[in-house]
Formats: C-alpha cells, structure tokens, sequence
DNA sequence: CATCCCGACATTGTATACAGAAAATGCCCC
DNA sequence: GGGGCATTTTCTGTATACAATGTCGGGATG
C-alpha cells in the first residue's frame, strides 16, 4: 500500500467517528479508482486494520465485501489484492455492460422525471466543465455519478444493480488500461447527446448512443497483447511500495 | 429453522470431515431452493454454527456470501433471513434473465464442442426422464445443470457470471411463486429443442427459445397481486417454524 | 382498552488469542 | 553464482469473550 495514501487516511479517519467495513470498502474502492492502489497491490488485514483503527474482523468484512464486487481478488491463505482483470475480461466487461446499460436507457427513455433529468444534466455540464479545467478526478466523479443515477433509476431494478457492478468494473479496468499519453478519456458531448435522447423517449437511438459512447471509450483504450508486462508483475507479486 | 433439516445435517456432518463456508453456503442455498427453508425463515448465527459444528466466524462468512447471491438478507444487528424477493422484483428477474440468457445462447451458437452439446443432451434427457418418474427434485437439478453449464460456457464470462446469479434468483422464485395446484414446472421438449438451434448455430432463434422458455416459465407462476398474505408476514417478522 | 416505557433476553458487532498455511529468508551444497 | 532445503516470519483461519444493539414481554398510565 502506498505510504502518502496510509497517512492521508490516519489523519481522517483520527478525526472522525468510528469507521465501519462499507466505510473501509468505500475508501478502498475509491483509492482504486483513482489508481492510488495499484493492481497487484497486497492488502494485508492486519495494516489495514491499523490504518483505519479497527481490528480484523472489520477489515475482514470489508474485504469480502470488495471481493464480491470484483474489486480485489481473495483467495483462501492468501493475502487480498487490487485486482487486475485481464484484457480478455476487459472485453468481455464492455460488452456486458453495452448490453445491459442499452436495455436500461431504452426503458428509460421517456419516463424520467423533470428532477431526475435535471440531475443528469447536471452531471454532465460539471464533466465537460472539470474536463476544460484540467481537474480529471473530479471529471471522473461526475461521470460515474451520471452512470449510476442511470442505473439507480432504472425501472428494472435488478438489471440496475447488475448495471452498477459493471459501471464500476468497466472504471477500473478504464484507469488500468488508459493510454499512457492520454490524460483524460473524456468523449465530447456524447453524454449531453444521451440525456436529450432520454428526455426525448427516444429509446433505441439512446441504446445506440451508449453503444456508441462505450465503443468509443473502449476504443480509447490500449488492449494490444502484452508480453507479461503486467501479468508477471501481478503474479510474481511485485508491489510497488509497502 | 425447520427441525427436520436440523437433525439431517446433524448426521451428514459428524460422519464427514470439517465444513467450510463453502458447504454451509452450498447446504443452505439447497434447502432454500429445495424449499425446505422457506422464505422468510429467521438463521441465527449460533444456531446454525452449532448445526454445522463450527463457529460463528465460519457462518457468519458463509452467510455474508448468500446474501451477495441475493439468497439471503442480511441487515445490521438483524438476524439474517431468506430472502423472499417481491412479485415485482420476480418480474425484473424474468427480464433481466431474459435479456442476458438471451444473449449468451446467441453468442453461444455454433460454437459448442461435441463434448459440450452432449453434456447438455444428457441433461436434458435427464430432465426428461425425471419428470415423467415424478422425481420433481432430481428434475429442478437436471434443469439447473442445463442452463448452468450454458452459464459455465459462456464465451463472454462476465455475462456468464451474471447469467449463474440470474439462474439462481429465478430458481429461488419459481419455487416462492409456485402455482400451488401445480405440481412441476416442466414445460415439454423446449430445452431439447435449444441445444439442436445451439448446435445447429441458429443464433438469434437460439435467443428466441430462451425468450419463449422464460416467458413460459414466468406464465407458470401465480404473480396476482396479494394482499399482504407474504408481505405482511415478512416484514412482522413471524417465522412459520423455529 | 390502547399506548408507552422499561427491563430481561436473544443476537449480532468487535476485539483478541491461538493454530495453521504460505511466503520470505538464510544457509548449504554444488 | 545458482538451486534446493530448513527456518523464520508474516499472514490468514478459526474460536471465543465481551460489548452493543435489537427484540419481546409485562406492567403502569392515560
């Protein structure tokens, strides 16, 4: 675990109330988001424990809780890791959630409220704002949130959850797989395009439009087969600091 | 938790070796899906630690899974249940299974080994072949088995994760949702006639087979609205059995 | 008679101790 | 210098004790 993420966490979690394992499952989860923990990284129960100032059984909560959301890899005996989803799985991911993220919008389409549209609009002029600003955390924050409010709002409530496991693991394999010479994989208006589509009842020229803009997203992406780059490092388990 | 089931496990555990998570999760998803524990149905951590012979710890771990599989509900400071999922969410599960089952038999298509088709043949005879004993038990697990390896063979493993999850939810609410005049619900020759358009690479009528299957499948079921008979009973909490 | 309050009990939440497995280390031998 | 083996160290698996919380009853009160 890397050393600058241990102390920025002391210091809050000092400050604060007690933490809980959705909040350690929180703070993971995001720090993997924001590529602070690297795929491959070892995260041992016990110093996660100590940063966080609880014991294991919480830590160990949490964990699992992670697990099942496809965010860190537990094998029995072994020390929990940031997963690293192959390319093959990173594929596999995008085409999964086109499926399922194209029948959400095209229930969607037409039955939102003024609110709920609102919100997305929001969301999407606070992305193209963080992205002209150069703030690329912040664009990725609005852009996940307007995914997710597409998938809480969905009618079909479980295709919903299915839709916010993939918004989460596409994001992952996203900040993994960026090309190194890319700062941002912020797609021009493409967003704004849906939301209208939405307002409109437009239903399968926005399963198209997500298609589009995932296709695009996938497309900016560096998928070329690599020589064990990042699978020798991640199985012979080379962590990059303590 | 029902006595019978009790004192089952009691004599398969002593005879056995040491019981991990796994094989309290698998036992306990079984008899929810074998309706021996029916929903609502209240799983003390002692209680079933002292079953198994093991420690909270162990069950605790075990449930944490079922509830990620939707089988169970787990709240804070609450004992766990199983789950009883809604007349609407049994529909959102209809479709969302319809739309990832879908896919996978189409990408499936075409592209199924010798070895593979047989494996499914053989299920679907099996099924077949319960059915008409009356065996209805020996008849769900064939037909599980079926759309499982379909699910395990997955070109696309992320949807064939989602599609194993999706198999076992609707599973859970056939058996909830049950007409009760009726005593199986098998549905003549359809799963024969899937494998010949899988091995025969029809691709979208594949998808048109699974659809038909399922909306079959949901027509089966008695969905009408009822006042507040399982509802009720779930949310105040009164447990048929011990 | 309904409602509210309070106390005993049941059950989960958390911390900790110890056992066992895997990984890291160091050593020897080639 | 490199590979194999024993040792040590680290980490997880499990059980258990105690704390915190929720549940359910009885009884007083309006």
């Amino acid at each position: 675990m890397s050393q600058a993420w241990h102390e920025e966490l002391q210091a809050e979690v000092k400050s604060g109330a007690r933490v809980g394992d959705r909040d350690i499952a929180d703070k993971v989860r995001r720090a993997v988001l924001m590529q602070r923990l690297p795929p491959g990284t070892k995260l041992p129960e016990v110093t996660l424990g100590e940063v966080f100032g609880v014991s294991r059984s919480v830590v160990r909560k949490a964990l699992t809780r992670l697990a099942s959301e496809h965010v860190v890899d537990q094998r029995p005996n072994q020390v929990a890791r940031v997963r690293a989803p192959s390319i093959e799985e990173t594929r596999e991911t995008f085409a999964a959630r086109r499926l399922v993220e194209g029948e959400v919008v095209a229930l969607l389409a037409g039955t939102l409220s003024a609110e709920t549209l609102d919100a997305l609009k929001i969301q999407a002029r606070e992305e193209t704002e963080s992205y002209r600003r150069g703030d690329e955390p912040a664009r990725i924050e609005h852009s996940l949130n307007l995914h997710h409010l597409l998938a809480e709002h969905s009618p079909n409530r479980v295709l919903g959850g299915m839709l916010t496991d993939l918004v989460l693991r596409t994001s992952i394999v996203v900040a993994l797989y960026k090309r190194s010479g890319l700062s941002s994989c912020y797609q021009e208006a493409q967003h704004d395009r849906l939301v209208e589509l939405l307002a409109a009842g437009e239903a399968e020229a926005a399963r198209g439009a997500i298609h589009d803009h995932l296709f695009g997203l996938e497309a900016l992406l560096d998928l070329s087969p690599r020589e064990s780059s990042i699978d020798l490092k991640s199985i012979l388990g080379q962590s990059p600091a303590i």
